[in-house]
DNA sequence: GATGAATGAGGTTTCATTCAT
DNA sequence: TATGAATGAAACCTCATTCAT
């Protein structure tokens, strides 16, 4: 097995593990067996415990990010950018749901110094930088970007949870009602409109 | 010492120990020494450790349910309410970062077998009886209870977690307005009628 | 067993395990079940194997210091101090083999960060002064401390530990002999002879 | 690279290792890293760790016993040999701080099975056969080997450790004083005769 | 009720040594 | 010769829980 793949293996184990035993029923024991390696070998690959939970999440991030940023998404119009993240965010999360479990349990937990705005990926970054414009061009609320980010992504992950726990089944036309409960709020123009109304109507 | 009162100084300690060690960095013994207790007498108040952890985020919990739907939540016009829960729920997590701390830990980590449906608490079973009768009266979507449940008051908890961790200073405006994005769309018919009365006074 | 027995216990295990086993092969395990202990009750008594090793080095540390001042050392006419403390260096370490062993492991350890002007010993401290004195007072060579310390201490330990090896066996003549080598050249006396008689000669 | 140097390079990382990180912190793969070898290849130059630092030892042994019996040590009138080794130990040891700090590790861990007596040096048995046939001659004080060893050669590695700990601040007038100190007691006839003709001068 | 010493299984990590390449 | 991934026993230490007092 060349060296990647054994690190990688390493990673999905621990994912498999989280996923099964949770994050503190997961030991570097139960890793290595289920990687089919030797506890010893692991620190040839990660400094320690930490680092893989850290590697681990910083992955999945980065494979969600391009998974909501990419292909295109950039290029639509932007009235339906944001539903569209709100609805591949479910996709993501509802099709892995392993990665859903270790994202939840791992940003809750004592390894985790996770920090929104600390997150380096490019793919985020660019469409942090989409809303803003958007923003600017007065097209959604010039709300704070983690209040959009919770809007939105987090919404879209709480309900991607419902659907794992099998405590809801959204079908598609339930999916784009909510993402346009969550989204549509955020656009400007009816704010725009009935502000427009209610100060003609004070003329 | 009277025993209630030692009982809930066990279960203080264990919250005040998770809010500054985290739910992993807090042992039994941390929690006796918080308490100004043995380890050994902890066990005559609880079972477990499990047990301590459990009652706590049920005392949390029925103490949430109660400051959200008392005083005369259900007397409100229904139209206020979703806003009113969607306030109270951002205003009590906002003012208790402790037990904000702990509930998001608790619901993910290893010793939570929570499961929203299995809550039995008055107050909240009132308030979805509420929802409920608003749903067939015909006044919010019909959606499941679950997903109602993610759009008000998860959203509200995690605005309450930005305003704690300082990434956000929400004002009263803002806090208003976020309240109407959240709950304004699940309001379908008189949204509907509105909009249809807009147009209508649009033609 | 009270407490501090079983405190004291843990100390005489780590010493005799050193002795047999070497500090490197003396492990935790090894001392709990030397001092008829489980490994975790250790932790009840020392916060770290380092805690223990260090705490052991200065008890003996202490047991020396008070074995070679008291009783009345220092009202011995100054003459006689350095041989009496030569010799009952030799005697200490030569009585104890275990602990000149642990000693002189310890000192040339990664666990000791022994310093020997950093040792804050009462009986150490006043043979120091009176050492100090008699330099004042002319009556022996002004060296540095620690020279004296080696010239004295660390001669009488050597022999110690050739005895204790079997390598020599010194009887009681032949340490008297040893003990006027490491020490007479210490003391002026002769020196002040010498120089009187070149001064004499000078005038 | 040859043969030899690579072995003897692994030697030479041994010994800065072992002066930063002492003897425990020293691991094959540290040895491997700063002697740009791989943990592997070693095991072709020695058949273990305890060989490397055997080897290692002897080594030095070899080079201090050169040093103070080379050149023509036992050409000296036998009145002077005593100071002058007493002189080179201190100048070889306090010239070689690393090679001092490794001798002293070595011989106090558990890795040694150092005994004086078995060392097989040409230099040293030379040397002792020197000390033998002046103590046969009746210039020396008829002591045990190992006792003439501590008196002289411990002494001065000691007085060099103090050098090289920056204790002590040793000039040449003080070395040659401290020299004659640890040796002049030992030439114990011609003393005896000395004294017995300084006494009869002087009647 | 109350104490806190005691247990011991199990946690993470290390490291001398081996071996397929 | 040379590599460096791999092993696995064993190191130090933790901690929920028990129990004699």
């Amino acid at each position: 097995m060349i060296s990647s793949e054994r690190r990688q293996s390493i990673l999905d184990a621990t994912l498999a593990q989280v996923a099964e035993t949770g994050l503190t029923g997961t030991t570097m024991a139960l890793i290595a067996k289920r990687a089919e390696a030797s506890p010893g070998i692991i620190y040839h690959y990660f400094a320690s415990k930490d680092e893989i939970l850290h590697t681990l999440f910083n992955q999945i991030f980065d494979e969600f990010a391009a998974a909501i940023v990419s292909p295109e998404l950039l290029d639509l119009p932007w009235q339906d950018r944001y539903c569209e993240v709100w609805l591949r965010t479910f996709h993501f999360f509802a099709a892995h749901p392993h990665k859903t479990a270790y994202y939840e349990q791992y940003k809750n937990s004592a390894y985790a110094d996770y920090n929104f705005d600390a997150i380096d990926n490019e793919h985020m970054m660019a469409l942090v930088g989409a809303v803003q414009a958007d923003i600017a061009a007065g097209h959604i609320l010039a709300l704070p970007m983690p209040v959009i980010h919770t809007l939105i992504i987090s919404s879209a992950l709480n309900m991607a949870k419902l659907q794992i726990s099998g405590a809801v089944h959204f079908d598609a036309a339930m999916l784009d009602k909510i993402a346009q409960i969550a989204c549509q709020s955020l656009i400007v123009q009816s704010a725009e409109v009935q502000s427009a109304e209610v100060q003609s109507a004070e003329e």
